[in-house]
DNA sequence: GTCTATAAAGTGATAGAC
DNA sequence: GTCTATCACTTTATAGAC
């Protein structure tokens, strides 16, 4: 009787999944769940799909794994910014960078998510609201909280989040629209310095912590 | 020899056509380009599949047709918004608030669009190039101009449009996420009042046009 | 002008070979 | 433990009937 390699560090199987999970994500991105075909995600990670569905039973399966590795990540970067004993100022400037970097580095995984989100998160929904929405109803309480204590001007704390997500989701989300404003093959680095100067400075002034020019 | 009935202000084909498209805006919203079957929006419409594809010879057509009405919809709403002569706050805040009230009145429409460009616009990016970006850059220019003339401070107005087109874009996109985050069945009209006081208020106050709380 | 039978290719999934 | 031949079904599209 064979025993399992446990000594290898990282399994064969393991590196087939990430293969397997890097084409699925790109896949998942440009076309959904729907429209996408484990055909031909295992062609493209240079599988037949009979052994695809070895690893990932079903295409379900698959999805809610590309999903998971998007929110782990995700949660990993954002976990706990908001936090309501800093300056409220530090906390909005590090939340608005860590997203437009999250779009920057991982634009697949944002536009996965978005098209899930979409569509109606049909598949997702219950992860969403067990892994998300608990973290986005943290940070308003602490937005909320900061306005109680005066530190920032009282604005709506739910819809000043859903404009930072938004603002900063875009760079992921509608960079193919982006690029064709700009006339440009991609975004570039300065893209995402402009847009952080630009959307950092409209939420710190929107919550009066920026020193504006105020009319006369 | 039976002419066609054209004393029919609207013919039969037209009435037919409409329902086909109506089905069709919600699948493609839902799923996606690939992701949607003809079959599935034929047996809503009403039809057979075959008898669907006698009205839309394609796949593809149908969805070109889909995507032409939700331009057509959207560039009548936002034609020459952006008028370099009128007040820069009031050209603002009626840029938000029609982006905003489509956002409400065709969230479908919005999504479909959505989808396509987060899947890269691969299938109708030549539309885009050709009916959207020549709008969205006269709108920069005009911020521009406004910033040259010292109407408005000097921010990127490349960005100021992206900024709100995402935000008042994602009302219609994420609001699977935002009713989770409210607890809603779906967004209420005051919701999308919070939102439009939210936005502009951003957007004035980004550009220096609000009287804002000035740090002391 | 309107609708239907049929085809040709592709889908996710399983049972079983190595 | 890993991989493949095969299945039952759905997809878009066409050729042709009423």
């Amino acid at each position: 009787m064979t025993i399992a390699p446990v000594k290898h560090r990282v399994s064969h199987r393991d590196k087939v999944e990430a293969t397997i999970l890097g084409e699925a994500v790109r896949q998942f991105a440009e076309c959904g769940y729907e429209g996408t075909s484990i055909a031909t995600v295992a062609e493209r990670a240079g599988l037949s799909k009979q052994n695809l569905m070895y690893y990932f039973p079903t295409k379900q399966a698959l999805y809610q794994r590309v999903l998971d590795n998007v929110l782990d990540d995700w949660l990993a970067r954002m976990a706990s910014l908001a936090d309501p004993g800093k300056d409220p100022g530090d906390v909005l400037r590090a939340y608005v960078r860590a997203k437009l970097t999250f779009s920057r580095e991982q634009p697949l995984a944002s536009r996965v998510y978005a098209m899930e989100v979409i569509g109606g998160a049909k598949l997702y929904a219950d992860q969403i609201r067990r892994r998300v929405i608990p973290l986005l109803r943290a940070d308003i309480a602490v937005f909320e909280r900061w306005i109680a204590e005066g530190k920032i001007a009282p604005v709506n704390a739910t819809h000043l989040l859903f404009a930072v997500w938004a603002m900063t989701q875009s760079y992921a989300d509608f960079a193919a629209q982006m690029t064709l404003v700009l006339d440009r093959e991609q975004l570039e680095p300065s893209d995402f310095d402009d847009a952080e100067r630009l959307i950092t400075g409209m939420v710190l002034a929107a919550v009066g912590l920026q020193e504006n020019p105020c009319p006369p």
